[in-house]
DNA sequence: CTAAAACTTCACACCCATGTCAGGGTCAAG
DNA sequence: CTTGACCCTGACATGGGTGTGAAGTTTTAG
């Protein structure tokens, strides 16, 4: 598939897929003319990419971090440590996200016009 | 309390207390030399306007919505919506962000160092 | 009274994923 | 071929909260 179906697909921009590659979060093969062509897996790629963007973490982690998904050889206690790290990060994000959200709802309550 | 105060009770940075105030989050009183001065439920208001950024509201939108906290006359349809909209963004971003935190999870689990 | 600490405003810098524009090349259908 | 849709690289812009530094003023402790 070429950049405009594997965009449709996912919903990221072209832009954004070009940017992926240029962090080394994605691969692509180029047709004779310099056009980028993808397999089909790129569609869960992308899609994990962008689940782990909007995570928080950044591009230089993912690409720390997304290999491992398909390599399982380079399993170190650096990444099991980073993995953790990124995944307590998160949890905390989730948990002051909830109680926000509790102070959200109780506005809600309070100012609701009946 | 002046600005060094309220910050070492809030842990924002003079700098963002500043901000705040330029984006009509946060009111202070004057001294006759011109510096700011807080009653003491400033902390609170400061560790609200905390929680709602890193929930992603923007400066805009809390001011917007924070006015209603103490004036319960601005009760209006247009505010109910507007913080309905904000806690259902909240809601997927929580539902979303557990989703990401299972596959955090799962990595971490396949790739432990055991 | 004086020195140090704390404060003031103003302005510029940063992050970093994404948008957008320019100027050009590729590819498939007619 | 030609045409139009699609793609390429490169570069600059944006948002928005925060960092930072300069140059000057106020407050407070000694």
């Amino acid at each position: 598939m070429r950049i405009g179906d594997l965009s449709a697909a996912t919903g990221a921009s072209a832009r954004s897929l070009r940017y992926y590659e240029e962090q080394g979060l994605l691969a692509s093969s180029r047709s004779g003319g310099g056009q980028r062509h993808y397999p089909e897996t790129a569609v869960e790629r992308v899609s994990l990419i962008q689940s782990l963007l909007s995570a928080g973490l950044n591009s230089a982690t993912i690409q720390d971090v997304l290999p491992c998904i398909n390599n399982e050889a380079i399993r170190t206690p650096w990444l099991a440590e980073r993995l953790t790290s990124e995944l307590d990060r998160v949890t905390r994000q989730i948990d002051d996200l909830t109680r926000t959200r509790e102070i959200l709802a109780g506005l809600v309550e309070r100012y609701r016009v009946d």
